[in-house]
DNA sequence: CGCATTTGACCCGCGC
DNA sequence: GCGCGGGTCAAATGCG
């Protein structure tokens, strides 16, 4: 796996190198570094630009059109949002979210506790298993009398009492869109990572039927609705063998990325080196 | 053989 | 009370 390094060889010993030389170069190879990690910011502030826009899009125009099911259904769920926040269930917002898009959305799937994702799938791609980084058990299927595509229902077998199910439906107007539906929270924490890959062989489907759907990487919170971003027509993501090293990859630069933005970290990084320098001079 | 999925039967809430 | 539809159960089935 290909990683940022940006660990730093604080442990300068003033008797085997000549100090003034060894800063210089020091210094160089930091600057060096400070410059690559801001291209690398700004083209990862480039590619979120696009994406937060691509999805902006896609919710302004498509919402209502993907599945006009739920819009008739729109009042029950608001009585059962009613109920949810009667219990107290309270639920943060997604940062990477615009505000009106998010606005939208949380018109469109009033409950806190109930979540919608739209996972946009290969059009061969007929599954009905969506990745997201949790174990799901299948213990139902239905066809409705609104949409000809059978409903899966799932349950979170991650941990044993996780109260969690899930619902997944294609949409009605673009069958290769699946509607996933979240009820309840998880009682346990996540066992991989946020993003999941094709690589989740538990959610593997069964043998015979078409590949897993798929691989448009869902990123998602556990504590809030979730949104998932369709990297496939955005060109970010292009193989399957490719979009986990990339995504691994993109995540630690942004991990990277997010600890030298933090002025925090940069202090407390500056003073640890500036009294390394001087305990080394000492 | 154990586990997950499939699928028909059953349950339950809601509207009339 | 009845019918309808969504949700769940559980026996059957299939696969590693």
């Amino acid at each position: 796996m290909e990683y940022v390094d940006t660990s730093l060889n604080l442990n300068v010993d003033p008797s085997s190198m000549h100090m003034d030389g060894v800063l210089v170069e020091e210094l160089r190879r930091l600057s060096c570094e400070n410059k690559r990690l801001t291209g690398m910011l700004t083209h990862l502030c480039e590619n979120y630009k696009a994406l937060q826009k691509q999805l902006s899009q896609l919710i302004n125009t498509n919402f209502e059109q993907l599945d006009p099911i739920e819009s008739r259904k729109r009042k029950a769920e608001s009585d059962q949002w009613c109920t949810n926040k009667f219990i107290g269930v309270n639920n943060a917002e997604c940062s990477s979210i615009t505000e009106d898009s998010f606005r939208k959305y949380k018109d469109f799937n009033s409950s806190p506790k109930v979540s919608k994702v739209l996972v946009k799938t290969e059009a061969s791609n007929n599954s009905l298993y969506v990745m997201d980084g949790y174990q799901w058990r299948k213990y139902g299927q239905k066809v409705t009398r609104d949409n000809p595509s059978p409903r899966a229902y799932f349950r979170c077998s991650s941990a044993p009492s996780c109260p969690v199910k899930k619902k997944v439906q294609r949409s009605l107007e673009d069958p290769t869109i699946l509607v996933t539906t979240y009820e309840g929270e998880h009682n346990h924490g996540h066992q991989r990572a946020e993003i999941s890959l094709v690589s989740n062989q538990r959610e593997a489907p069964p043998k015979g039927s078409s590949p897993v759907s798929s691989p448009t990487p869902t990123i998602r919170s556990a504590a809030c609705p979730t949104v998932t971003f369709d990297l496939v027509k955005s060109g970010l993501v292009e193989l399957e063998s490719a979009q986990k090293s990339s995504i691994q990859q993109f995540l630690v630069q942004q991990m990277a990325t997010s600890l030298t933005r933090d002025t925090n970290f940069t202090t407390a990084l500056a003073t640890a080196i500036s009294g390394k320098i001087l305990e080394a001079q000492w």
